[in-house]
DNA sequence: TGACAGTTTGAATACGTAGTTATTATGGTG
DNA sequence: CACCATAATAACTACGTATTCAAACTGTCA
């Protein structure tokens, strides 16, 4: 049925092992043969069979990636993650997650594929699951997972920096109170994030209170902004923990009746596409995501690895738009 | 280095074959045997692996997804196409592409793995790139993609009755005038989307010229709405070929000091999660993403199918937002 | 011509599993 | 107790490639 090398061989006069180097070491073959070889796997539609060549050679030339399966955040990364594997001639795997509860099985599915290397994302895997995946033959890199320093290979944006320097810009806008809206208290990142805001805002004597969406998602912002317009003294910027979350408070503010810029200022942190569209033009901090991607694969790739466990920090950028800008709201 | 079937046969005491036959069909083993094979694999941390079973078996687990790298609509249907992969504890590999010139280097890395089947999207992918996945062992299914009619089997959503329902619904609003600002004029989607718009409208005696966005992204339909602000006689209605052009579109025209819908009436097509969003809260068809990933599946993995070439089509559902009511603007 | 280094090719093997066939153990019956 | 049917397991092979090792071939120089 399906075309061999032992077949292009055959057509070719050649050896099996010839018609191999053709395709893999065409360097120890000679032009002739070579040309020979070709025109007989061109004539047979012969393409190498990737599987067997993953069995034989150890290297899949396969990434895999576990996400969250609702996220443009993470929708973004692999957009990056899998043009870059592109260009080397590498494929991605995905291994994507509904909630929580569903990592492990996503996890499970990882280990039968012998895959080149992992990308593991989301800042809700818990440490145990990060550890589960130290295993010899694997490269294992967490992405913008704050909680596998030290357990694993780890890269991601400075998100204490990133958080302060929003904190700072807004204190910036002479506000009197604000409010961070974080994502899901228990991700790491989320707490990073307020941490960092929190303190640069304290440093100017700005109160800054944590509220929890309880969710990742635009609908988690919307839902939150109406605590914020419930709540007692109604802060004078509101701090999302990402930009999905708000644009969702942006909405949900504007919804209530309140105008941003004009009543409440809103940041965010990430720097999705969406968050620079026109009709929100979102102040936030955007991620360098193919710096990131780059960072992974190096470390993924590099052969001169050693087990050092590096961890790459990689700075973010303020964009203003103006959801910050006070005064011509 | 790593843990074969072999060594855990040689640690339960078994012959390797009973090892496999407890990790692919445990009901032809004795109890005691698999409880002795398990407590060995389990010991030895033994995990199948999963490129030798697919070599021999001739099955990979794994569905191929040829698409477009950046469009918030394809990252929908993949999400949606991954979940209900993992369901079935199968895989979904990922061949994105930049942009047409691209799509071949995409289909070359395709047939070095043996996929058990690939989805084929974008309306972009020429009529003889289709043709040439056509392969024995690959099931392939053309996903929305028109152009691919009489090619392959075609699962769709039915963008002329799509189209025609968002015509009417916008006609009913009372309108003189109307324009269908396309993503790309050669997109088969495109073409039907607009045709079945245009006849719907002129039914009712109303014109709609076409305005080519040039691209599906966002960017485009912002920069188009310029020149439906440029142009001689503004309609009263906009119809975006896609939801992402019909959002910038939106922002776009609001820019322009246009109030949408109080000026312009404007509607999308797709159903994104974003047209939903309290700023755009856009009219729009929103596609039955599962319903569609199910038939495409249903298709690559059903068994009992013949070379009919089937072609589903399903209908959408019209979503009124807010973008398509006159007179509380 | 013969020895020799370098190049090119072929035969054989291994990667880790699944399925096929052969063999042994089990248990029930006359 | 011999016999057979059935269940359980073992031995063996194939999937398609890459690589090792040995063999053959090329041309050069004494």
């Amino acid at each position: 049925m399906r075309v061999t090398s032992h077949d292009v061989a055959a057509e070719a006069g050649v050896s099996q092992a010839t018609v191999a180097r053709v395709f893999s070491s065409p360097d120890k073959v000679a032009l002739a043969t070579q040309k020979r070889v070709r025109e007989a796997a061109a004539k047979l539609g012969y393409v190498p069979n990737a599987i067997a060549r993953s069995l034989k050679s150890q290297r899949t030339d396969i990434v895999g990636a576990v996400v969250p399966a609702k996220s443009e955040y993470w929708q973004d990364v692999l957009t990056a993650l899998s043009r870059r594997l592109a260009e080397q001639g590498k494929q991605l795997l995905l291994f994507p997650f509904a909630d929580a509860d569903h990592v492990e099985e996503a996890l499970d599915s990882v280990e039968q594929y012998r895959l080149d290397g992992l990308v593991l994302a989301s800042s809700t895997i818990r440490p145990e699951h990060l550890v589960r995946m130290r295993r010899p033959g694997l490269r294992v890199v967490a992405f913008n997972q704050p909680a596998a320093s030290g357990l694993l290979p780890l890269v991601m944006v400075d998100n204490d920096a990133g958080a302060r320097d929003l904190a700072e810009h807004v204190a910036a806008q002479g506000i009197g109170t604000a409010a961070f809206v974080g994502t899901v208290a228990s991700a790491s990142t989320d707490q990073i994030r307020y941490r960092g805001a929190a303190s640069a805002l304290a440093d100017r004597g700005i109160a800054c209170p944590y509220v929890e969406a309880g969710g990742f998602s635009y609908d988690a912002g919307y839902k939150a902004a109406a605590r914020i317009l419930d709540g007692a003294d109604r802060p004078d910027a509101v701090m999302g923990g990402s930009d999905e979350v708000a644009l969702g408070l942006i909405d949900g503010l504007r919804t209530g009746g309140l105008d941003v810029p004009g009543d409440v200022l809103v940041t965010g942190f990430d720097g999705l596409p969406q968050a620079s569209w026109a009709g929100y033009d979102l102040t936030t901090l955007v991620q360098p995501i193919d710096v990131l991607v780059d960072a992974t694969l190096a470390i993924i790739f590099d052969d001169a690895w050693d087990a050092a466990q590096p961890e790459r920090i990689v700075p973010g950028t303020l964009r203003e738009g103006k959801t910050t800008r006070r005064g011509n709201g």
